[in-house]
DNA sequence: TCGGATTACGTGCACCGTAATGATC
DNA sequence: GATCATTACGGTGCACGTAATCCGA
């Protein structure tokens, strides 16, 4: 076995051409590097250079070594990311949502049941999220829907329903309920993480406009000071409070109503056991 | 960079089980092994053992380590034997001849030409030598007409007419040349290395049996002793003298006269000017 | 009690850098 | 004289081995 620094002090000189600008780059001596190319050849039992006394150039063999010699410090290289990644990848859970309001709390959950394990968690609307649980992209989803599929195991959490929430002068206010339908073509308020929703809303008011809000508290200050309709949940209400000078009116369609179900692939069922059980204590309470 | 001896060793440790055993197996003290895992972790910054105190196991990043290490190991050790081989087909000439006669003055030539290159010679009867040269098996060819192709470079050499010799009491004994057809259904006695005549033999003769020798004085004695027809050339009667009591009667056929041919790649004429100058003066003597 | 892993400790040598030499432009 | 490679030489850090310790079967 040849250890590698010598590979890589020759695909150095090959870079720079010379001895001593190599061995600067390198950041060691010139005479350091002139005697590790000898043990290189005297390792390898070939000669890598023609010696002009004052110029040292490689031959054909030190060509092909050089071109073999940089494959070999790439691999080695992907190799340790490879393994960085993956070790990474194994100390940390990540947790694909569709739900905004449940992540802080189930985030916590998790860093108590899993320490030293870092938690990372991602919202997103994307239907595609079953998918990624079985490339691993996710090791645990929150969806708004049992996933069908024999590989996934998940239990129920938390349920949601979708209201909205019209100022006392809308010609709706009085209404004890409404359907998407009913509300198509208007302009909504809306804050842009709000996962799966946001899917259903534009599919059920195809000709509605939706303000997009990026910050929160931004999206308070405008349904406080105008009269656009906009969207919360029970959850939300129940957590933060009704907001005053607005009716909430419950949206009728059946999937304006869902059950959060904490999803992972049957396989990996035993490592997040603990998860489930917490789950299902908080949900029979 | 990490150096490859850690993988090795890591290697070691997932071949043997034990650090003690490994250990042994790579003639180092179990210290200076568990040393060198810690060291490997650290430079990885990855954890790759479960330590329970009197037992190290391979955790699940470790497992990995391991294959990614020996398929590494692999790849450097494929390296070096290529680079090994690479230098001496650098530091080789691989002369191919159909001819058997010529190849010791041809080697000597070589030699004395290429002075510190190995000059390997193979006698075959193959007639996809053109090809070898092509494929890079043979940087030389002795063959017995010039080749078809572009790509090749050659000068004729000697030429050699083949005789078959007879006791006086054979039938045929008298005659002043024979075709190959003639003496089809004979039993011959036939030196085994003599190139591409033995194809033509076989050829012609497709009914004859042949006696092959592998030594050459066997076959002279035999040759002294016997009835048996047998072949020899003029080129061989010419350096060895005429066998007693026997008649040496020409071959008729075209293709048992032929002049040798120096074949190289055209893209490898440079190389070998040298050797051309000197067939091309000795012919011309 | 034995086998296995880790820690402690002293040591040697492999490799480094500086200096000197040789060679070429 | 400047640049570049190699050889000579002295110093040192680092990885090694021995010994000791701890732990578990």
């Amino acid at each position: 076995m040849i250890e590698i620094h010598l590979f890589e002090q020759l695909a150095a000189f090959a870079d720079c051409g010379t001895l001593s600008a190599a061995a600067e780059q390198l950041h060691i001596s010139q005479p350091a590097l002139s005697r590790s190319m000898q043990r290189l050849e005297e390792e390898l039992g070939v000669s890598l250079f023609e010696r002009q006394k004052s110029r040292l150039t490689l031959n054909e063999t030190g060509e092909l070594a050089v071109r073999y010699a940089r494959n070999l410090l790439l691999q080695e290289e992907s190799m340790i990311q490879q393994l960085r990644d993956f070790d990474r990848k194994r100390r940390t859970i990540c947790v694909g949502s569709c739900a905004p309001v449940l992540i802080p709390d189930f985030a916590t959950l998790l860093s108590r049941l899993y320490e030293g394990m870092t938690i990372s968690t991602e919202l997103t609307g994307d239907p595609r999220l079953p998918e990624y649980l079985r490339e691993g992209r996710y090791q645990i989803a929150i969806l708004h829907e049992k996933p069908e599929g024999e590989d996934f195991y998940s239990v129920p959490m938390e349920s949601e329903h979708l209201y909205v929430t019209l100022p006392p002068v809308h010609p709706l206010a009085d209404a004890d309920g409404l359907y998407l339908k009913d509300l198509d073509g208007q302009t909504f308020l809306l804050y842009s993480q709000i996962g799966f929703w946001d899917e259903l809303c534009r599919r059920k008011m195809p000709s509605a406009r939706f303000l997009l809000q990026q910050d929160i508290d931004v999206l308070g200050e405008l349904v406080a000071n105008s009269a656009f309709p906009a969207f919360t949940t029970d959850y939300i209400i129940q957590h933060t409070g009704e907001v005053t000078d607005r009716i909430a009116i419950p949206i009728l369609d059946p999937e304006a109503s869902v059950t959060y179900h904490c999803t992972c692939l049957q396989a990996e069922k035993a490592r997040f056991r603990q998860v489930f059980e917490h789950i299902r204590a908080a949900h029979s309470r």
